[in-house]
DNA sequence: TTTTCGTATGAGCATATGTTCATATGTTTG
DNA sequence: CAAACATATGAACATATGCTCATACGAAAA
């Protein structure tokens, strides 16, 4: 580890004080920073990826998910959960069945910005 | 479960071949949801998420990192290996120090996404 | 060259996450 | 009301993930 005191590290003394500076005053608080990345994970699993990708297309039911994106029932209505908890998605009922579509165009804003990234060099 | 064999789902056959052939298209190859789902996987962790939140202000250290975020180097070196890995920051040595920083400003957009859309209401 | 400093990395552990299975809830139909 | 259908949900299990600890690597200084 570096440093054997606290503002002591790297040799740099004054460049740290104004770091922690300003860091502190642009470090957004502690529940943002976990909503965040409590945002980001959801993202962050290809099956909430593609069901992502279906409602980009069209508004549609648990059933058809679960058979265009040949999975369980199950397993897709657990996604669907977390995306609607995040406020991803939304739904509503008719009749027996229950369509979810996307909430908002943040959705396709952040998941576009994902696919520029990776698709650098 | 829904329907008894592969066409018949929640009452809708023509529509589900319709969405099938949609959703094939315009469905990303197998490759780039897995990617994409790699990335969001990065920020979605509140450590990797604050380092960013550093990174947007300067160009620091491992040590340093270590310091302001009030976590251990290995934490930090392990965090940045993935960021690097991903292509989210770069580094360069100086002297006995490696110096971290943003690798490009899509980092910056997919995170200011993210931040827009907690902030709804 | 040996020591010191800054960083990287592998193993181990505790926790988190995604899927399956069984079952519950809610709606429509007979 | 009972049966059938569409969806939701809790428990269980396997895998993934983040941190710690010990240690290795790499550069600069003694």
């Amino acid at each position: 580890m570096c440093g054997k005191n606290e503002a002591e590290c790297c040799e740099q003394v004054e460049i740290h004080e104004e770091l922690l500076k300003i860091v502190n005053e642009t470090m957004p608080e502690e529940t943002e920073l976990y909503d965040l990345a409590e945002l980001f994970k959801v993202f962050g699993d290809s099956t909430r990826i593609r069901i992502l990708f279906v409602l980009f297309e069209a508004e549609v039911c648990v059933c058809d998910l679960a058979h265009v994106l040949n999975m369980t029932q199950s397993a897709i209505s657990h996604q669907l959960r977390i995306l609607k908890q995040n406020k991803l998605v939304k739904s509503r009922r008719v009749g027996k069945s229950i369509f979810y579509s996307l909430a908002d165009d943040h959705v396709r804003l952040i998941i576009a910005q994902g696919r520029e990234h990776i698709e650098e060099d």
